[in-house]
DNA sequence: CGGGAAACGGAGCAGCTGTTCCGTTGTGGG
DNA sequence: CCCACAACGGAACAGCTGCTCCGTTTCCCG
């Protein structure tokens, strides 16, 4: 990639990728992708040799800004709001992204890139369960593991056709929210 | 099909489409279904002309059966009873078979041959949130669109490795009970 | 028990996917 | 300015899917 053409076509085949996935999901074709980006599949194939890479690549920076607004949410000193700020954040991003989540909590190889956010990740979570608790603002019983069950079933909400899915999924997040707290 | 064969064959081909539908999803191969069955592909589409009539035929027995268990609720005089059950019960099939609520909740045209069941099916839960609103079990603001939102959360985590969804289910539907009572 | 139609099996077609090959284009260092 | 070689495009390959065609087998009625 010593070629100046060969890094803005890069960066057409990046932002093609994000936006097709982010809009239609982690399903999207090669060739589809090479075709929004008006570049020949070869094109990209030679940036990124594999579909996993390329969906790795596109997800970095959205697994990254994931992991700020943890630290954010760790930083609250209000526990409540922090463990709900972090379901509500989650499915505001399921509404506009639907790529994401599949790389933090679906199963197969596109997560393997993330394994360490996801850790991280996991544990934070924990963390924010653990204060709540602590403050009594969860209903007796609630662990880590309903939380964490709740976002996965918010995640799992990405396959419904686009035009309701913003609404089940702001209501699924509220029904989690009312079914964790005291 | 007036040979016995022929209706042998046909009796091989739904035993093993209902067991693989059952156990791996709605997305086994006609030539898996037909392998396991012990059967040429071209007698599997000679008794079903399309996969769509396959699983409509599979899942009509399951379909049916819940029917039953709708209106055994309806008759329930315990408006919480009657809805959490429904509830429970469906997050129950969903661990045991993968591809029932595919069929009653799922997009595309597997679910069209069940229109009018789902259409029962809608309103008979309508029937059971009015009620349970009415005997005040429910929490503020709650309605019919937030529990099939939560029926869907259940549906949608159908995709999940086997090993956890079981769990995972199980908390979600105690999630969804949670967050809609009073 | 014989023969004609019903039913069968599996190769094959069409269309989708991810990935590779190779002749062509055009950038940029000397 | 010019040409070596980086980078390109798109046809082609391999492997999957739903579905069909057709020669062969098997039932069952008379």
């Amino acid at each position: 990639m010593r070629r100046a053409d060969a890094r803005f076509n890069r960066d057409r085949v990046v932002a093609a990728a994000r936006a097709a996935f982010a809009s239609a999901g982690l399903g999207v074709p090669m060739r589809e992708v090479a075709r929004r980006a008006g570049v020949g599949v070869a094109t990209l194939y030679r940036h990124f040799p594999t579909r996993t890479e390329l969906v790795a690549t596109v997800l970095a920076e959205r697994v990254e800004d994931c992991g700020v607004r943890m630290r954010r949410a760790l930083d609250d000193p209000d526990p409540w709001r922090a463990l709900s700020g972090v379901v509500r954040e989650f499915a505001e991003r399921q509404i506009h992204d639907r790529a994401l989540n599949e790389a933090l909590l679906g199963p197969g190889e596109v997560g393997a890139a993330f394994q360490e956010e996801r850790r991280e990740h996991a544990r934070a979570l924990n963390v924010l369960v653990v204060r709540a608790r602590a403050a009594g603002v969860l209903r007796d019983g609630v662990d880590v593991g309903d939380v964490r069950a709740g976002l996965l079933a918010i995640a799992s909400l990405r396959r419904l056709p686009a035009t309701t899915s913003a609404q089940v999924i702001g209501r699924v997040a509220g029904l989690v929210l009312a079914g964790i707290r005291a």
